[in-house]
Formats: structure tokens, sequence, C-alpha cells
RNA sequence: GGUUCCUUGGCCGAGUGGUUAGGCACCGGUCUGCAAAACCGUCUACAGCAGUUCGAAUCUGCUAGGAACCU
């Protein structure tokens, strides 16, 4: 049976060496499941996997786009099947690997068809938010979509404006256009859940931030600092730096104690995130032969 | 030894008699197209003891710790 192995976790929880091990055992290519390490020239504030270990098995979405680029959960369904089936006309198992949770999200359970919205579209909306703020965004949603209004969380302005561009762009409400249900997918999805007890999570987290400002992550943020309005830089290890050059945080060493703390925050709300799906079989990243053996127990 | 001042929850910090200031961290949570994003919730402290008062973090005294200055 054709296998998608999915192998997730929290930032710094030890995947990537792992699904390397793991897909040259299957013989499957690694499909990346990360909405930052697909962008180039900012491998080390990503922590890409090396020239060397993209040399070791096929990869799939690193360094595939341009800082200008801008990409989303619902593009990388499309693109990420696309691949996925491709691989498997040569392989059994594909190993999708990442952290992004909506983008694995959106492999596995699919998003339902909603269309991109217009540039003219995005503008009104933006600029009723600046001038006018949330509360008549809300108001307009109220009126445009009360099911959704009722649904959506109201303090979110990102949720309250999506929902309102897409009512606008569709001219029926958002939420006739959400279905609620699973995609099915021509593949078994078998889903790897990497974790540690979180003290040691958080330990290797600080650790891979230091060895990030050794290997030159200052100078790899200086470089893109002209980009950084880009949403691929809103990112954790950048947008500190570009704080720090606009005069926002005091220090280098605060800059770096900040990088940690959010990618702390990032990896708890993965876990948070993880934690909801059932489907998950979890293992701490040093057990690999009882990841490998369970995979290997599985139904033919 | 003397004088004056200070002591608030993990950290910062407001509050001079009468709801649990607030911020950050921690912890927990939300999540269908910018998701390493955006957002939400919880955490009831006032150095200790005694007293004044209907009522004290706020007033008084003593004790402890700290700071400055004097001898």
């Amino acid at each position: 049976m054709k296998t998608l192995i999915v192998l997730l976790g929290p930032t710094g929880v030890g995947k990537t060496d792992l699904s390397i091990r793991l897909a040259q055992r299957l013989g499957a290519s690694i499909v990346s499941a990360d909405s930052r390490q697909l962008y180039q020239g900012i491998e080390i504030g990503t922590a890409a996997p090396t020239a060397q270990q993209l040399a070791a098995v096929p990869h799939y979405f690193i360094g595939t786009h341009t800082l200008e680029q801008t990409y989303s959960a619902g593009q990388y369904e499309l693109d990420a099947l696309q691949v996925i089936d491709k691989l498997f006309a040569q392989s059994n198992y594909v190993v999708l690997t990442g952290g992004s949770m909506m983008y694995i999200d959106a492999v596995c359970n699919g998003m339902d068809d909603i269309p991109t919205v217009s540039d003219e579209v995005r503008a009104k909306v933006h600029h009723i938010y600046q001038t006018q703020g949330l509360a008549t965004l809300q108001e307009m949603l109220k009126e445009l979509d009360p099911n959704h209004y009722n649904k959506v969380d109201l303090c979110n302005y990102r949720r309250v404006m999506h929902a309102v561009e897409v009512c606008l762009e569709i001219g029926k409400p958002y939420s006739t256009l959400l279905s609620h249900t699973k995609k099915e997918r021509p593949f078994r999805i078998v889903k790897i859940g990497l974790n540690r007890p979180r003290p040691e999570l958080y330990e290797r987290i600080n650790q891979r931030v230091d060895i990030m400002i050794a290997d030159g992550l200052e100078e790899e943020a200086h470089r893109v600092y002209p980009y950084k309005h880009n949403n691929s830089l809103n990112t954790v290890g950048f947008k500190e730096w570009f704080d720090f050059w606009d005069g926002k945080t005091e220090s280098k060493e605060r800059v770096v104690e900040l990088i940690k703390q959010n990618s702390r925050h990032y990896a708890k709300r993965q876990l948070t995130w993880f934690n909801r799906d059932t489907t998950i079989t979890w293992f701490h990243p040093a057990d690999e032969a009882a990841i490998t053996a369970f995979i290997g127990n599985l139904p033919e």
C-alpha cells in the first residue's frame, strides 16, 4: 500500500536527522512541510537541511521560493499532492516532514477551495482596517456572513479580515465554502509524532539558537533585511534582528534571548495543535528502533 | 555605633485606608489560504510579627534583609 509517513513535531525536536535516515531505509524521498525552509536565503535561521543532507536524500520544497514570493497552505496542498503522487510512482513510501501545522493538515485532510482574494479587495479591506479599525470589519462580517461571525475569533483581525475579503470576493458568505469534511487521499497516511520532555526540548531549542548565531545568523538576517516586509521574513530568528536594527530592541543579547523565547513559544503552539490529533503515534526521537519497528509492523 | 531611605506574585512595575493595576515570563488553549502568522485564557502578591481601625499593601511599633550618608 502506498504510504505517506508523516514525521512531525515541534521545532528543534530532531525531525531532520531522523527523516533522512528513515527515508534512506524506506527508499523514499522527503517532502518538506515547512513554510519557511521553502524560501532561499534564510537557511541558517530556519535550520534548513544542509547541502550534505540534501544530497543524501531527494528533498522537495526546500529553498524553492524567493523571499518575495507569497505562498500559502492552500497552494502547498496542490503542489505537494502533485509531487507526492509522482513519487509514489517510484516508491511505496514518501516521507513528509516538517512542523508547519497547517501545511501538514492541508496535505492530510485537505482544505476547501477558497478563491485567491484579488489585490483590489485585499487593499480595500486592509484600508478599512487601517482607517476604521477592527470593529468596523466585525460589523461587516456580521452582515456578510452571520454564520461565520458567530464562529470566528473576533479579536483576531487576521481571521476577520480574511473572512470579509472572501465574502466580498465571491459575493456570498465565506462559510458557504466550508465543507467541514476531510478529503480522501489515494494513499495511506501514517503520522509519527516526535516529542521530548519539555525541559529537554527547550534546552535543545536554546542550544540550537546559539549554534545559529555562531553559524552567522546575524549576517544572514542582515543580508535579507531589505526584504523584511515580505511574509517570508515574518519569521522567528529574523524579525527579532529587524527590530534591533530598527531600534526597538536594546541589545544583541536581548535579540538572542527573544529568538530563543519565540522559538519556545512556537514549539508550544505546535504541540497544542498536534495534541488534538489523536491519529498521531508519539515517540522520543532517540527511540529510533521503536519507530522503525512501528513502520515495519504496519499492515500491508 | 548614628541618621535617612528601601523591601509588592518567577521578573519588571503602579498603587499612601475600602473591587483582583498593568506588562513580561511560565502554564493552558484557538486555528480551513500571510500559519515560524494572528489571537485568547489562567496565574489574587504586597519581607515577618504585633498593634490602630468596621476595614491596611497603604497608618504605628518591633524584627530581618538591603542602600546611602555620618562617626
